[in-house]
DNA sequence: CGGCGTTGTGGGACCGGTTCCATAATTATA
DNA sequence: TATAATTATGGAACCGGTCCCACAACGCCG
């Protein structure tokens, strides 16, 4: 078993409490017993139990992540940005993937309950049942700060880190209307999660102030997934009066709909121009010009990591909600090359 | 502050032994009091105290994993495996990103040791200096179980699950030279790793065993990188006399390499036919039908989460290494339509 | 009906740290 | 040089659980 504190309070002749001064230098401890100290600390290669000092301190020094699935980018960008801020505050990170299931969330908090958290970032999944609005509730309630990240909820009554998806849509909607498209259709998400949501209304605002016409038909109700975005892409390219352009709710619903023009044998933009949303690296690396709304992933993990911080310090503040504003860019795959 | 045994016993009327024998149901309890404690339990909604616990079992639950890159899908998708089998098997996480930094490793692994975890999964960054062997050999020495998942080094004196990357890069440059290509190329890796070698010497194997004539300047000395990839693709493919297929050694560096053709305006496979590593699902998924050897990763973090299980069980067991033959997808990027 | 095994419960030590308090040793001050 | 202030160290309680052991209550058997 690991050397513990008393193994080196008796190899250094000295009481555990002086130890103790020692490794956290507080009190007076003198320079000759410092030094004899640390000598055998090194030499029996000891490290103190962060569990023990855990269980006396009262404080864990870690915060609870859950994520709906680490192998998305989307996703594995905010904790880049969360494991950079907690890095450099010395705090610990207990990552859960929940696979979008509604009940290995529920089993994550009792969890991280169980571990003393002092935090938690939470990009939730859609909430049956909203069991997790409870739990966030008694967490609170319970002196855990919470931080809430973008996600498929909204609780105005917790703090917050969101990208604002109306505003994203409506630039790109703005950007394929002013590149010359004079009609305009969506892909869109899940319509029960709230970002999807507000993208539609994102969209359906610019085209009204534009005084463009916006047809019933040319709004496509996706899932997020490639599959129905490949399938509703395919209908809509057969149809005979059709958009020319399209803005697109997510990256894997651009994959679906590109391997439907690909199929179709279509060409981007000249057939078909589109704005996603999120980052689709893989594509541009390859010179392919995707033309999208950047989220600034990263940056929102950040944020709330630090936002979480404060609060931690001061139980008090106000709650935030912190919104990012996306940014558009432009490659070339909404072009109006007609 | 949270409700603490003490608080159940007292709410309940019984001893703190009682209330731990209802709440890991040991011991002898009366069927009256077992229901009595349990409503206090719930009416206060009490969740007992890992750390409290992991002190007094000795037992943390903790296993420590070490990835040099959650963005990668390559590892992303071990860390997927990994997590299903600990989560059936009871154990939680703690989970680092080195950035594919020594020195974050260096201090990822003195944080796992004061977490007391159990048992550690790596996959290995570069280890300059070795600093690192010398404190997975402190760890064995200090029974905690280690795991090599692939990664740049192999020590033979751990456990490890490894991809077959020798016979991966044998079988893709079979099948190339199969498809009938009769000048074949490699870009490979950043040598100093042991995938990116053992990728050289499986591509090289299958030429002399063909009987395939191997030019020095088809083998392109890569880093990993697309960028890197680009430049030297670019660079062969205006030569005059040239391979007609690739064997590209990860899929960055497959990304690098479209890059160059499409910036020349040369087309898959009639140009340049390839086989990549790992997967590519982002391209195939929009029809672009890409060959790879695919290595599958999330199998090499369920094995080695449960290979680690089998070893806490039983620290006598002897050294084992699983090796994993990856399989070929082949979906038409590698034909020869000459 | 006294002794014995089974069932049920409480007391207290322990896990490995931190921290408060008392006391000892040293130095400064009057 | 006696006394106060400062520096240095040890003792012991505590954090919130687990678990061993002692003991009480109960039923059963001879």
């Amino acid at each position: 078993m690991p050397a513990t504190i008393k193994d080196i309070a008796k190899a250094a002749k000295v009481s555990r409490s002086t130890v103790s001064r020692v490794l956290n230098d507080s009190g007076y401890v003198k320079e000759e017993t410092r030094t004899r100290v640390l000598a055998v600390i090194e030499e029996l290669n000891y490290s103190p139990s962060a569990i023990a000092r855990s269980l006396s301190n009262k404080r864990s020094n870690t915060i609870g992540v859950i994520v709906p699935d680490i192998n998305n980018p989307f996703f594995a960008e905010m904790i880049k940005g969360v494991t950079r801020v907690a890095d450099e505050e010395g705090y610990r990170l207990l990552l859960v993937d929940t696979d979008e299931d509604n009940e290995k969330e529920q089993l994550a908090l009792q969890a991280l309950q169980e571990q003393r958290i002092e935090g938690l970032l939470i990009v939730s999944t859609p909430a049956k049942g909203k069991r997790s609005l409870e739990h966030l509730r008694w967490m609170r309630a319970h002196h855990i700060p919470v931080v809430l990240l973008d996600g498929h909820i909204k609780y105005d009554e917790f703090d917050g880190v969101f990208i604002d998806h109306y505003q994203g849509a409506h630039d790109a909607t703005i950007a394929l209307i002013k590149a010359g498209h004079k009609r305009v259709g969506i892909l869109t998400g899940k319509l029960s999660s709230r970002p999807a949501m507000e993208r539609l209304r994102g969209f359906q605002d610019a085209m009204a102030e534009c005084g463009v016409v916006s047809y019933d038909e040319d709004i496509l109700f996706g899932d997020y997934g490639h599959e129905k975005a490949y399938h509703l892409t395919k209908e809509m390219l057969l149809r005979e009066k059709r958009p020319s352009a399209l803005f697109v709710s997510s990256n894997q619903m651009v994959l679906g709909m590109m391997r439907a023009m690909s199929e179709l044998g279509m060409k981007i933009p000249q057939d078909l121009a589109f704005i996603g949303f999120d980052q689709l690296e893989t594509l541009n690396l390859i010179g392919m010009n995707c033309s999208t709304v950047d989220a600034h992933t990263v940056e929102v993990g950040e944020l709330s990591m630090k936002r979480l911080i404060r609060r931690l310090e001061n139980e008090k503040l106000e709650t935030a909600h912190t919104v990012l504003r996306p940014d558009l860019s432009l490659r070339g795959s909404e072009a109006n090359l007609k």
